[in-house]
DNA sequence: GTGGTCTAGACCACA
DNA sequence: GTGGTCTAGACCACG
């Protein structure tokens, strides 16, 4: 397992990850996550890198560490449903952002993003 | 002019700048681009760096170099609207994993996408 | 019951806590403390840390070990007295001190200081 | 020079340092900062160490970085002054925590300082 | 030259 | 066992 881009530094593609997965509910509330050496050896990567993802969402403050105990989803419940939001909407900000730079009008955006989701969606609505 | 993001290599901003420019038509078929010291000079960049921004464009087919006279918009018009459909298409489709890995449904990236357009459309449309 | 900050050792956060209600006279001279069991329960901390903090004290001279009996607070109340004293003095000395380290003047310090009670002010004085 | 506190990190330590000659404007908005190797010299200490320091306060909003040239505080004054409120509020703020939950009150604290102020001032009001 | 990231390996305090 | 800090040394992109 060691399936990361380049052009990204490996410890915000862990953060991304991880804030998808506690923002898809996959990971919940109050629950522990992997020990940084754990996810070190997981992931082929090195203990400090991980380190630096786990204290990276500590500060956006989704993530609570206890000492000599491990690193947690906050139980803050209400963190976790602001940060599915700021995440959607930061999303959309730039993918919009970049679409109207592009030249593409406001009807071009929603029925190319319809024309997709009509391809492959799976039905989950 | 040195609005540069700090995460991204200039060179790259530049490059998808000027995609953009092209794609949005503001560069047109066949237009002479800025010799490379100009756009130095105008964005305030070292030339090395416009260089790299060039050739990844012409790598991408949409720039050409005419040997002692300049770079140009390719006059191939098929290759532009053909970028065209791939730069929307290969923003959709990330925008759209993007939100489904985290979580979201189809119902909630098209309508918080309209509500966002909403907001902030500019009439153009 | 464990409100405990992560950036000191807990057994410090104990020892400081316990120092400000023997200066407060929440806990008097003589007086015996809970046992070291006892303060495990409690504050829902190892023992070993309870020991720790209580050796602590002991070590400047405010608490004292009665083997078989427990720990209590020094009947010498001129060292209660004196450690009021140094703690307080202590305090202002290290805050004058980081406060000018920062450029703030005198006046500055005082009326900043005066500010924050008028608004704060239980009435305490 | 290696006069460094063991219980708090040096990261730490420098930034706060940083912070006060920024307040204090030994350091002016828009100066350069040494080069991480640099102060790495000066100091005896691992140039991570001083990078993490300078991302600390960066990610504060007073320094800022820009590439290949160093680092530099930053020129947007407002930051600064909102930067020196903050740094006196904070400061009062635990100061006075600590003394009343010491059993001092309002007066006590203000006259031990003045008494301190007293005895110390340099003149500089 | 600059800062940014990463690794390997170490030591520490805490539970 | 856990996370937190630090060092030494490396490689990279950028100007």
């Amino acid at each position: 397992m060691d399936e990361f881009n380049a052009s990204k530094p490996i410890y915000q593609q862990l953060a991304d990850r991880i804030n998808r997965q506690i923002v898809s509910k996959e990971l919940k509330a109050g629950e522990k996550l992997p020990s940084i050496r754990e996810m070190g050896i997981k992931y082929n990567v090195n203990p400090n890198t991980i380190q630096r993802t786990y204290s990276e969402l500590e500060r956006e403050g989704i993530l609570e560490t206890k000492r000599g105990q491990g690193t947690f989803v906050t139980e803050q419940e209400e963190r976790l449903v602001q940060q599915r939001e700021n995440l959607k909407n930061e999303q959309i900000l730039t993918f919009v952002q970049v679409m109207q730079e592009m030249g593409f009008s406001s009807y071009e955006i929603i029925s190319g993003l319809q024309d997709h989701l009509r391809k492959f969606d799976k039905g989950d609505e």
